[in-house]
DNA sequence: TTCTGTGAACCATTTCACAGCT
DNA sequence: AGCTGTGAAATGGTTCACAGAA
């Protein structure tokens, strides 16, 4: 087991890896090799080799990985075995959304606030789980009495070096931002940027260009493999 | 002018460019140098006049780049010129969320549909510009009246693979996918995939370091920089 | 034999550093 | 003098290829 610094490309692609092996688990398969996994994301299995040996020896050879210990093992290096909670800032339509969103829970975080400097939504409960709005003045003292150690941004770009400094200063290190703006973070807090704009524009680019001019051959049925030049695909 | 093939990296980039710049020509400010561009995201200079390089000579020596010049060359290079059509396909919260976007229209994108296979919500009309609900099996048929070039997925991961076959046979050739699964594209079909629980789960990650272990240094009190090591900050 | 773990080779991206234009 | 455009160097990430364990 080395200490090498891990880049966010091994950690993101460590998670796709669980999420994996949890549905593997599910249907009841109890190893797997790098080669079939490496199949379902079309990836080299090399590249899975290579991203769970930064953090240490998890194969048999000639048999692969026991599924369940992978899991375990996983779990525990993407530090999800301990419970997240989770504070959302800004209760609009896109932070409520997220605040609903169920796929969170079976990675152990949890929504326990959202905020919001509207006074009609203060105070409201919002969803099936009831998470109540605060005013996003109390954001430092609800970071504190809720124990919130990931933040979500989910305002206009003009508020959220405003909401981000807010957060910063009660203590979150760790925030997942959705305001299209470029944020400046103190050492030390990870700032996760999702920006919906930039990845609607690097698929219009990618349809301007000409290998993609021929979407449909002239009526409206799609292109054959062999008058198509460009594949691509990209997570995250 | 070169021809090589442009990296998602770049485009990214550029995307985030032309905000800046938009705000900047707003402002009213009639030049900027690579050197300032580049202090507004944390990035080299050199950084951006490669990516600008790749399509061209848009600057001048001595001066910087004209701002309104720069910010037509790259609309045009992403193809933001002529007016994009979105279906959202999945009219959940987060495709209802998504189809309320404001944030879309400065770009030339405009959502145009929705669908659902619930019986429900199928004929409804969302938001404040009433976008209609079709049913998801009507999906070639709107795809083409409608003349959609983008869809966004935004359905349970077990249904994703499905709908993005749906609206691969109908011609989309860009899709934004919400779904976390690990989706196979047709060659030519370009699938950007916006993954949440990766985003938070590399988060967690990124608490679980030693590094990021002095949240607070036993009471509230946010580390000072010294205390801290690690310093992070990723877009998209 | 099969499949892991890992150096070495390869490829992509970023940064440096400077020639050359204004 | 100031700032772009761009080869060359440096860094970072992926794939190859194979020794060695089960």
């Amino acid at each position: 087991m080395k200490r090498e610094k891990i880049s966010e490309l091994t950690t993101n692609r460590l998670s796709v890896y669980l999420r994996c092996l949890n549905e593997l688990a599910a249907a009841g398969i109890k190893t797997v090799s790098s080669q079939e996994l490496a199949e379902q994301f079309n990836l080299n299995s090399a590249q899975i080799r290579k991203d769970l040996g930064y953090f240490g020896e998890f194969g048999v050879r000639g048999t692969g990985y026991y599924i369940e210990d992978l899991r375990a093992d996983l779990t525990k290096i993407l530090g999800l075995d301990k419970p997240h909670r989770v504070g959302i800032i800004g209760a609009g339509r896109l932070g409520t959304a997220l605040a609903n969103y169920n796929g969170l829970s079976k990675s152990n975080f949890s929504v326990v606030a959202l905020f919001d400097n509207d006074p009609n939504k203060v105070g409201e409960h919002v969803g099936h789980d009831r998470i109540p709005v605060f005013d996003a003045k109390k954001i430092a003292k609800v970071v504190r009495d809720e124990q919130i150690d990931v933040a979500v941004i989910a305002v206009p770009a003009r508020a959220a070096q405003r909401v981000l400094n807010q957060v910063m200063a009660a203590g979150v290190k760790a925030i997942l931002n959705f305001a299209p703006a470029p944020l400046k973070a103190r050492l030390g807090v990870k700032v996760r940027t999702v920006d919906l704009t930039t990845s609607l524009e690097s698929l219009s680019y990618f349809l301007a260009q000409p290998s993609s001019a021929l979407v449909t051959n002239g009526n409206g049925v799609p292109a054959s493999r062999a008058e198509i030049t460009q594949a691509d695909q990209t997570t995250l």
